[in-house]
DNA sequence: ATCCAGGCAGATG
DNA sequence: CATCTGCATGGA
């Protein structure tokens, strides 16, 4: 049994305990498109995949539940995944002396940012251009039954040797469409990369060399440096945020680059933070709302 | 049926 | 530098 400072969490074999908190909520955390590989069980409790793993999630009246896969053998991997040590009220509160954010905060509140392996990241997030949710989580699922191992209820991601065993073909078999022709070209530029060099560049310096890689432009890179390298300093514009962005800051028309670094001079090393809050309200947007 | 989704690459001003 | 076009697929 260990105990933490910030938020409070007990540790046993391959669970963790939470009490129930304003900073742990499963649908804010799993359900606004950083991550692709989870599903709802029931009202109270959820699944999510990552990597060679599983995690099950049980929010019950007093204390959230989290119970790890046999092969974790503990619970550092899922404690440093969620991010735990990682204080969100001090985020919150930082964050809430910009008046347009409290709302969002407000509703996604629990919400918290990954700590997602990057090679698992890019591939996710390379299928994520110009996709929906829905399907992003169509496609991983078939990839991952297809190549994955079966680990008795759930299937892993595809280890990087898997995957450079992959064509084009493949990739449109399981319904990556037009995605398909960059893929097996960026697993093999992504195994090239020793992600360790990164630590010692600048956001701006790993984020041009991703862009270089085929299928990574701007935005998915963003995503990238986001969830899968800790960036906080990165602004990810999609579709709806670029709505949102004209709905709740301004609305002279801006490219999505110019949006995501006049948004980044605003919230600065939190802006990852304030984007994902941003995100989760999107649901507040009408389809048939006239945004511009 | 038409539109759209966590956009990118390549071509053209 | 900015803007324009083609691109696969499945759900609404």
């Amino acid at each position: 049994m260990c105990k933490i400072l910030v938020m409070e969490y007990v540790t046993s074999k391959n669970e963790i305990k939470l009490s129930k908190t304003d900073d742990f909520n499963a649908k804010h955390i799993l359900d606004c498109g950083q991550v692709f590989r989870f599903s709802k069980l029931d009202d109270k409790t959820y699944e999510v995949r990552v990597g060679d793993y599983q995690a099950i999630i049980r929010e019950d009246d007093k204390k959230i539940t989290i119970n790890c896969s046999d092969n974790c053998h503990d619970t550092k991997f899922f404690e440093n995944y969620f991010d735990l040590k990682t204080d969100y009220s001090l985020i919150k509160n930082q964050l809430s002396k910009y008046g347009v954010l409290r709302v969002a905060i407000e509703s996604g509140q629990g919400l918290r940012i990954l700590r997602a392996p990057f090679f698992e990241t890019a591939i996710n997030f390379i299928i994520s251009a110009n996709n929906n949710i829905k399907r992003i989580q169509l496609i991983l699922n078939r990839l991952c039954e297809q190549l994955g191992e079966n680990r008795n209820g759930y299937y892993t991601f595809p280890t990087i040797e898997k995957l450079l065993q992959t064509d084009e073909s493949f990739w449109r078999g399981i319904g990556a469409g037009y995605r398909a022709k960059y893929l097996p070209k960026a697993i093999k530029q992504l195994a090239d990369i020793d992600e360790s060099k990164f630590e010692a560049m600048t956001t701006q310096e790993v984020r041009k060399k991703l862009i270089s890689l085929a299928g990574i432009g701007p935005k998915v890179a963003d995503c990238i440096l986001l969830f899968g390298l800790q960036r906080y300093d990165s602004f990810p514009v999609d579709t709806w945020i670029e709505k949102l962005y004209y709905k709740h800051f301004d609305k002279t028309p801006l490219s999505r680059p110019q949006i995501s670094k006049k948004l980044i001079e605003k919230f600065e090393n939190l802006s990852g933070f304030a984007q994902q809050y941003i995100f989760n309200y999107r649901s507040t947007l009408s389809k048939t709302e006239d945004v511009i």
